[in-house]
DNA sequence: CTGCTTGCGAATGTATACAAATTGTGCACA
DNA sequence: TGTGCACAATTTGTATACATTCGCAAGCAG
């Protein structure tokens, strides 16, 4: 650690959840913290005030600092929320995407490409967080970017947690996700929110899917012990 | 002023910032803000970031808060997507909120009501405001409320711009909204979120065309000098 | 042994002094 | 008169010492 600057630390920091290398509810400890990013006291509260904001930690009066907990009532209601919110911020990047932050969305779709051929599941998480996040600046609407930010951190981070390096399907899913980034992408540069729309919600689906199997995975095959052999088990 | 806590700082500032006592774009001067609520600047600041992190502020690097800014841009987005927070909050409102939660709103709307007879617009924003955010409360989404927050922070400051106490039309319109806050609890009261929708879309049409009409008022009439006058007008 | 109180330790909250950055002002000079 | 530069003044950012609060554990009474 022991880097110099309050930014660098809010960074990392923002990295470190999104990532679950900071659990949900881990405690953040303000002494610390400052110690091994090499800032005082106060810039780093600056930064836990900042990251509370955010939605990336909660903030209890006189018992310090914790990762925003993660439990089923939180993910009952981002599957509830998330994909009209997804939808809506499609729409309305399509419609007013400016040439600068195509370009940005491209280098992101790039850089999550680049992360998948690596098998680097960190990096391709971070930059599939960053490629939606830039999709919510395209809608420039700040109130539901606002909602947007909060979905992604638990997205993202739900992402990881139901993360399975060995199940083939994984590799074809994360692949498939890639194809339908780019699909968005040439919605958003045709400047067609119907269709941006399709695919997002397409690509929500997706994603649903591969958490919804995580935690409802086909069942063990009932006959592991052969009918000749179950007589003498007893 | 000379409050003694930090959380008192935060909901004065809150409410001057509602009530557009402090005017969107107004600077927050840290050493002056700080001495007139009596706490020094370290605490000052963290108020500051909190109240960036709903929405209130703005704070940019080595050059301070100011109030959240109100323009054409800001208006146009607000318009655009208010109506589909609200109706949403309001299902969820109707199918999640507890008893003591309708207590509260019932709480709220009697001090709105009240409000309105003492002929206080400034009480009665900022009571019709937390009407809403009790709504808000209800409808246990933190992702929609993150959202929600931002939007009745800009409809109570529009409230307040667009508020006209010579016209008689305003009076109604606020009797209006009382008693359709009425039929909104009565919705909620229910559980019945299909009418809590509609109703609050209801609302919304009335809020929207106040200002609609403080935007595009009626013209004035073109005869006001008699014809028999204008000729000797030149 | 259970439950309450009390005091200690560790963490967070506050004030203040100092450092860095930005803005404003005056003056020289073209 | 206008432009550019340097310096001063104001404002924000940081570090650190001190105050306060909370949790926990030891001790004591019932």
């Amino acid at each position: 650690m022991t880097k110099g600057s309050k930014d660098a630390c809010f960074q990392s920091l923002k990295q470190a959840i999104l990532t679950t290398a900071l659990e949900p509810g881990a405690d953040l400890d303000e002494a610390s913290l400052s110690a091994s990013y090499g800032i005082s006291r106060t810039p780093l509260r600056e930064v836990l005030q900042r990251l509370a904001g955010k939605g990336y930690v909660q903030i209890e009066s006189n018992r310090g600092a914790r990762v925003s907990s993660m439990n089923v009532d939180v993910m009952r209601t981002f599957f509830q929320t998330a994909p009209m919110v997804y939808a809506n911020i499609a729409r309305l990047a399509a419609e007013n995407r400016t040439g600068a932050q195509l370009d940005m969305l491209k280098d992101d779709q790039r850089a999550f490409t680049q992360a998948i051929a690596k098998n680097d599941p960190t990096a391709s998480a971070l930059a599939n967080h960053r490629f939606h996040a830039t999709i919510g600046e395209m809608a420039q609407n700040p109130y539901l970017m606002a909602c947007l930010d909060r979905l992604l951190i638990d997205h993202t981070r739900l992402g990881q947690t139901f993360y399975r390096p060995a199940a083939p399907s994984e590799k074809v899913a994360i692949l498939k996700a890639a194809e339908q980034h780019d699909a968005m992408i040439s919605a958003i540069e045709a400047r067609e929110p119907s269709l941006a729309i399709d695919l997002t919600l397409q690509h929500w689906d997706l994603s649903r899917d591969r958490m919804e199997r995580f935690v409802r995975p086909d069942p063990l095959p009932v006959d592991v012990i052969p009918l000749k052999d179950r007589a003498n088990a007893f």
